[in-house]
RNA sequence: GGCCCCAUCGUCUAACGGCUAGGACAGCGCCCUUUCACGGCGUAAAUCGGGGUUCGAUUCCCCGUGGGGUCACCA
């Protein structure tokens, strides 16, 4: 005998604004853990409160999915179950567990008569995932509103109504839903449904260390995409908040998160957002790119000549950077902004007792550059340079080489500016600084 | 305030009740070096406090303290 291990997840956000990383966490976390147990992961959008709900943040939700490469088995609105939540409604009130109230409104927009749930009271427990045995007295909710109408269901009432017609097996969500559980497990009961197993995530953290909002300037995840952001280093960066696996690998992929992850090490306390880490994070992956992978997030395609993209590898943590580095660098090499060669300059490293060694490396490197074949890569052309600056002294041969190419006390180094420049148009900047030394 | 949850370096975290409390990010220092970076090496940095239990508590229990969450006709 066998039991059929079923397991189900979904994620539930809604869509009255741009979520954020925190949120999205969540889904991961259900995301993978239905998929480790070959279950399914299902997308539900809970649009009940229709005044706040806007189609441009669920075309946001399902992008940011899609960007993560979660894919999830079903779609469905919450608004499309209103049959199904009318009926539960119908349900508990002629079982008398719920019932109509006639109530004077509180505020303008408040009805007249709304649908309350008849509090039995006494005290709820459930076992957490994460958390253990919880429980709650449930006497001081009193009798909760579940329906603004027949028609018009609450949070509460058709979370349970979803979850149960879904056959939502785990349902996994943020701490801030902890205190929520007990009267849907009242509910869940008086309709004679199923408790789901729960599994309460910490919190994603501001720097103030309360949770984590977009009043407390946390960026909507589609914002990282586009400051050049790698959909494995968000995956990777988002599963290590709250979670960590045994060993002390923490680049991982997605295939290894698939195979590692596991409820059982998902931290209690709430973890703060980091963005620093999350560019580390990121960096790593970018590396791990291929030239021409890379190439494409820049967005240059197969023009950008090797010794640039090496330079953004190098110093690069989001594309973004990567391009106003490249952006800069064109504007310094070659724009209106390259300031004049400075003599005092582009003579600091030449040694004292020898007041022609800048003319005579300059020259000399003149006839060595001129017999590089075209378009050779900064390696080669550092392998013919560097004998004879190992020679004569590598500062007073390379400094004002690189300043005569660059025109900057800081820049790449010399090997790549020519690669960047090409052959000619380093020759013709090392002739004007030949032009400017008095000696 | 009521209820609930939580507590290891600045941050994310590791440590069957048993090594000198480990790693990563950020810091700092040194090396490399033609500058800025990259890289390499190193360094500083934590078990909230008090009681228990135990031969032995980061770990288990209690109290305190601190932090957070939640208390809607939002989700």
């Amino acid at each position: 005998m066998t039991t059929i291990a079923y397991t189900k997840t979904r994620f539930a956000p809604s869509p009255t604004g741009l979520l954020h990383s925190g949120n999205y966490r969540t889904a991961v976390f259900s995301y993978l853990f239905a998929r480790q147990h070959g279950g399914q992961f299902v997308l539900r959008i809970e649009d009940t409160d229709r005044a706040r709900s806007r189609k441009e943040y669920e075309d946001n939700i399902v992008e940011s999915l899609a960007w993560l490469g979660l894919e999830y088995d079903d779609f469905s609105r919450q608004s499309e179950h209103v049959g199904a939540h009318r009926a539960a409604i119908q349900k508990l009130v002629d079982s008398g567990a719920a019932y109509v109230s006639q109530e004077t409104p509180k505020t303008p927009d408040a009805r007249a008569e709304v649908i309350r749930f008849k509090n039995p009271g006494g005290v709820i427990s459930f076992a957490d995932v994460v958390r253990g045995a919880v429980s709650m007295d449930v006497s001081d909710l009193g009798d909760f509103v579940i329906a603004k109408g027949f028609d018009e269901p609450i949070f509460h009432l058709a979370v349970v109504v979803d979850d149960a017609d879904a056959g939502i097996t785990h349902v996994i969500r943020g701490e801030d839903h902890i205190s929520n559980t007990p009267r849907q497990i009242l509910i869940q009961r008086a309709l004679g449904l199923e408790t789901p197993v729960y599994a309460h995530l910490p919190l994603i953290l501001a720097a103030d260390r309360s949770k984590l909002s977009k009043r407390k300037g946390a960026k909507a995840l589609t914002e990282y995409r586009e400051m050049g952001v790698l959909s494995e280093a968000m995956l990777n960066y988002l599963a290590l908040l709250g979670w960590h696996p045994e060993d002390d690998c923490e680049y991982l992929s997605r295939a290894d998160l698939m195979a590692r992850f596991s409820l059982d090490r998902v931290q209690k306390s709430g973890a703060m957002f980091d963005e620093t880490k999350l560019f580390s994070v990121n960096q790593h992956w970018m590396r791990a790119l291929s030239d021409a992978a890379y190439g494409t997030y820049l967005g240059r395609g197969e023009a950008i000549p090797p010794a640039l993209l090496q330079l953004c590898k190098d110093k690069a943590h989001t594309f973004k950077e990567a391009q106003d580095l490249l952006t800069k660098l064109n504007v310094e090499l070659y724009g209106a902004l390259l300031p004049d060669l400075n003599e005092g300059t582009l003579r600091v490293k030449e040694p004292s007792d020898q007041p022609s060694a800048t003319r005579k490396h300059l020259t000399h490197l003149l006839l060595l550059i001129e017999r590089l074949p075209d378009d050779v890569g900064a390696a080669t052309i550092k392998d013919v340079l560097m004998p004879y600056a190992d020679q004569e002294g590598r500062a007073a041969v390379l400094w004002p080489l690189r300043y005569a190419l660059s025109h900057a006390e800081r820049s790449p180094d010399p090997f790549t500016l020519i690669a960047i420049l090409g052959k000619n148009e380093a020759l013709n900047r090392i002739h004007k600084a030949l032009a400017i030394l008095k000696e």
